[in-house]
DNA sequence: GCCGTTTTCGGCCCGACTGTTTTCAGTCG
């Protein structure tokens, strides 16, 4: 493999891995420091191969060690000391790591009293009732870890659910928590609030007086796995279709601080806990109190616990440590957008799409009701097998638009998602899309093909005079199949250049594009355009996604074209062939 | 391993639960 940023990042974050194995502690500090170096670069944009080690001191976590280490992967390859590492923690090694409840300790353990190598050796032991004379085991441990290997390659600590699984179990039940007797508030927490698009456990925080009578409930919840744990204050559980859920209850005064605390992310409340410090605080889960006298000092809001810090209130998603802190001490955070702040949907299908199923006017009646000034019909273009639309389709669509928007407020556009060829090249012709009111492309097939080429014929539609917006980017699916690759700077430069929107899709499958994608595109001044892509009426309803996931990137109102009032959206829309 | 208007040494964020202990270590988030 050449070396490269990923390439690097790949290397540092096994460094990460083999070390917490190494220092027998992921809390060991040279494994921190190893994340935080990690954590810095990911969010480095700037070319990392040509800096040298004094320059490469300057950044944030970097000291002359990493530095080395970095100069030396990209001279190299290779890093010595991770080398050596893979050679005292084989591959089979780690992957015991991997099983829950056997952490490092334990693990060092058991290869240097049993000889424990690998899953097999591991199995054997258990099976010959070899854990439980280990000082400090027991037979419960050595079941517990027997129970775990059952399901290996199932549930691992690595395993991580699609937010579009997640998502709708965490809502039923935080509703099913709000109604019950005694509970004053209830949230999901963790990543899920974040709006990550992968999760590792939903994490709900309740506020109540008394917390017995809702963890027996919960413990006791109809289609569980399994029960992990059942405390006073905090349980666990697994349900059957194999998604942690973690339950935590605290007093109606501690629940903002709870809510803070349990949706992270990790970095984002170092940073807080640190800067508590500085002003002679303490922040936990309880509250911000004062480290001399005890009293806590504010705790039943997130909002008031960061004014108290001197901060801005960040909103979830953007809680990663990527700028926040600092943006927030500023006061300098984007101008967040809201359902409340869209005027248009751009990205829309009608039942003449093969794999969509509202009528037209089902769908118009609903942006009517959704407030929009504008909507802008987007069907599949002729080239997508099943599911496209054919010229006479398209034009028996413009018949039917033209008839519904006859004295409505809402302004009904046409355009069209036309499908961007393996060569970049659209569907039908350019006189025949010159017909439409606005035209987004996209990739829908594909996806195989190399770096280069994807490049290629994404920049191709981005310079397409009549495409205005590209939607999602990468056409990944979450979970089942991975986006095109592409070279993100040169693809993100050509929509500045054409003045061309990058969509934000509010599908929780898709959420396309990344939020590490909009973070650059931003920076970059890139525009934008949050859309339902509904492919049914309901669909319609889902913005507060895109929303969220806006959030994430940073991505201010302003630079979102259809936040704007409708004379400048379609202004923007009509200013077509003059750039090229 | 990183860092420094208290510093080049001595700090580095915090707590619940479990299983094994009889005061705590390990794991997890």
């Amino acid at each position: 493999m050449t070396a490269s940023k990923e390439g690097l990042l790949e290397q540092l974050a096994e460094l990460v891995e083999l070390s917490i194995l190494d220092e027998g502690s992921p809390a060991a500090f040279r494994v921190r420091a190893y994340e935080n170096a990690l954590h810095e670069l990911r969010s480095y944009h700037g070319e990392l191969e040509s800096l040298s080690v004094s320059q490469l001191t300057k950044l944030e976590g970097i000291g002359k060690s990493t530095a080395q280490k970095i100069r030396e992967y990209f001279e190299t390859g290779t890093i010595a000391k991770l080398v050596k590492l893979r050679a005292d923690y084989p591959p089979e090694y780690v992957r015991l790591s991997k099983i829950p409840g056997l952490g490092p300790k334990t693990l060092a353990r058991l290869r240097s009293e049993l000889g424990i190598q690998n899953v097999d050796d591991l199995r054997a032991a258990i099976e010959q009732e070899k854990l439980r004379d280990l000082k400090g085991l027991g037979e419960k441990t050595e079941k517990k870890l027997a129970r775990a290997l059952e399901r290996l390659g199932g549930v691992g600590k690595d395993k991580r659910t699609p937010i579009a699984d997640a998502l709708p179990l965490a809502r039923r039940l935080v509703d099913e928590l709000r109604a019950m007797e005694g509970v004053e508030r209830a949230e999901y927490c963790g990543s899920l609030r974040r709006f990550r698009e992968t999760i590792g456990d939903i994490d709900i925080v309740v506020a109540a007086a008394d917390a017995a009578p809702i963890m027996d409930w919960f413990v006791a919840m109809p289609g569980l796995r399994e029960v992990l744990g059942h405390g006073d204050t905090k349980s666990s559980v697994v349900t059957a279709s194999g998604i942690q859920v973690d339950l935590r209850v605290v007093t109606a005064e501690q629940f903002g601080a709870a809510i803070l605390y349990f949706t992270g992310s990790k970095a984002h409340n170092i940073r807080l806990r640190q800067r508590a410090i500085d002003r002679g605080w303490t922040l936990n889960e309880y509250g911000l109190t004062d480290a001399e006298s005890g009293d806590v000092i504010v705790s039943d809001t997130e909002r008031a616990i960061y004014e108290a810090l001197e901060l801005a209130p960040v909103p979830p998603p953007m809680r990663e440590d990527r700028g926040e802190i600092e943006r927030a001490a500023d006061d300098d955070l984007p101008t967040i957008v809201t359902p409340a702040d869209l005027r248009g949907d751009l990205h829309v299908h009608t039942d003449r799409s093969g794999d969509a199923h509202s009528p037209l006017a089902a769908i118009v009646a609903r942006a009517a009701e959704l407030g929009y000034e504008y909507l802008v019909i987007t069907d599949h273009g002729e080239d997508l097998p099943q599911n496209g639309v054919d010229r006479a389709g398209l034009e028996a669509q413009r018949q039917e638009i033209a008839e519904l928007a006859d004295g409505s407020e809402l302004a009904i556009l046409q355009g069209v998602e036309l499908n961007i060829g393996p060569d970049g090249g659209l569907d039908y012709d350019a006189e025949f899309r010159a017909g439409f009111d606005l035209c987004i492309a996209g990739v829908h097939s594909d996806f195989d093909l190399p770096r280069e080429s994807q490049t290629e014929r994404l920049i191709a539609a981005i310079r397409d005079p009549k495409v205005r917006a590209i939607s999602h980017l990468s056409g990944r699916l979450i979970g089942r199949r991975p986006g095109i690759e592409f070279d993100v700077e040169a693809v993100l430069k050509a929509f500045v250049e054409t003045d061309t929107a990058l969509e934000i899709n509010s599908g929780l499958a898709r959420l396309d594009a990344s939020d590490s994608v909009l973070l650059y595109a931003q920076e970059l001044g890139v525009k934008f355009v949050i859309t339902s892509d509904a492919h049914r009426v309901d669909g319609l309803d889902r913005m507060q996604w895109g929303c969220l996931l806006a959030q994430r990137g940073f991505v201010p109102r302003e630079a979102v074209v259809n936040t704007w009032p409708r004379k400048r959206f379609l202004e923007w829309a009509r200013a077509t062939e003059s750039i090229q």
